[in-house]
DNA sequence: CGTTATTTGTGCGTATGTATT
DNA sequence: AAATACATACGCACAAATAAC
């Protein structure tokens, strides 16, 4: 059988795909039962071994899991955002399906403990505050700061200049390019915290609900720190999930 | 093409399976290529589509990464992915300088979601509650869930019997000797909590105060579930702490 | 610089097994 | 007992990336 010819996405992706986003915004709710195999196969003309691939990369990611004889359901518990986390990759990645909204441009500002944990001798950095969507849905307040020369390789950007700006960037993605020395590790410090009357009204939640902190400060290879982000997620929305591995002796 | 027999594991994932156990022992290690598909599928007279689909299995688990027209490469590098905190091993040395106090002893408990999450059939597993202290001051909450089977291992061990008991153990590493496929791996879910009125209670806190909380899967090699524990942690005393290596290639 | 061999990626057909309804 | 639905396994054809010549 011949095989389309220069296929941008393949196939089995873009069933996967709409299944996902079906399933996150809600169509399948938790534990609702999909279309089967031979159904899907039907509805988006291709093979069952097709539509049998895409759930095979659903399954991995945990949203849906099947059973064999009864069919195949959704797994998504209250439409929250899961991503699995274990490499800088992964966070660069992030950008695969969130959105970035700009709240404040990227500005100078004198902010004496971010300089400090960005090793700077001044108390200058420059700072953008960005919130993070998911389908239109809010889930993430991140502030993050730069030392005035890794924040010049910016100036340009649309991506941070003007608040209220969209686009689907990370700001690690945006000066990577930049830099001569890439960016190859990250400390990341997660914490819960009680969310202030600022970030509640940012993310739609209450005064004093409990929402997750992560630090993350991103350095060179020669462990020279680049970025540090702030972020504030909604515990609802988003957890952050990570594997573990034990190397055998 | 006939297919073998009530066979109980499939032919895929004993590839998957020993080619997971040969790259943890270091067989392959850093980015060294593994043998091709045609090669595999000879070796174990099997077919390439058998092969590939235990590539899939093993790439999706961060295992292996591959690049078309270069073949197939260990991903899994000493200490790679996680520091600290971060690895298995941490987490079984959890008990240096912290102690476990009973509150509830080990016992019989119908719980679904515990049950499912572990993969069991039944609604039914042993649970065991207990505090983690520092210098005497609880940080920590933990409520363990284990398989009929496992928690059998535990009947005469004197550390999860009675309320109250105070040691320096951990259940994984009271289970480790006794189990036939160690534990290998572990899935982690980070978020955050209000502290319910006897999670406040035991730690000390307020309710409503937030908390982190964290889940985890313990897993042996063959992927099967063998302990769930939900902890949750006083922010003013814990932090998660994780160092994110990029992998240049 | 093109050609060729190697290696992984995609897609589909077929057959059969197993679990559920 | 039969129908339904997912699971496993193999085969084939072709595409695309890479490397060697």
């Amino acid at each position: 059988m011949p095989v389309r010819a220069a296929e941008q996405t393949a196939a089995y992706q873009v069933v996967a795909r709409e299944l996902r986003t079906a399933i996150l915004r809600g169509t399948y709710r938790d534990g609702v039962r999909l279309p089967t195999e031979a159904e899907l196969a039907d509805h988006y003309r291709v093979s069952r071994q097709t539509v049998r691939r895409a759930f095979h990369d659903l399954v991995s990611e945990g949203m849906v899991y099947r059973v064999p004889g009864r069919g195949t359901f959704a797994a998504v518990r209250d439409g929250q955002y899961l991503r699995q986390i274990g490499s800088v990759e992964d966070l660069m990645s992030l950008s695969v399906d969130t959105m970035m909204e700009v709240v404040t441009p990227l500005q100078r500002r004198v902010d004496v403990d971010a300089a400090g944990r960005l090793h700077l001798g001044a108390d200058v950095v420059h700072s953008v505050v960005f919130r993070r969507l998911h389908d239109d849905v809010p889930f993430c307040i991140t502030t993050v700061c730069l030392p005035p020369h890794i924040a010049a390789l910016l100036v340009g950007a649309p991506e941070v200049a003007s608040a209220g700006t969209v686009s689907d960037a990370t700001i690690i993605g945006l000066l990577d390019p930049h830099l001569t020395d890439p960016i190859a590790q990250a400390e990341q410090s997660i914490t819960a915290a009680a969310a202030s009357p600022s970030l509640a009204a940012s993310l739609g939640c209450n005064t004093g609900d409990a929402v997750l902190r992560i630090d993350r400060l991103y350095m060179t290879i020669t462990d020279v720190p680049v970025e540090l982000s702030i972020s504030y997620f909604l515990p609802e929305h988003y957890s952050y999930r990570v594997r573990l591995r034990r190397t055998l002796r």
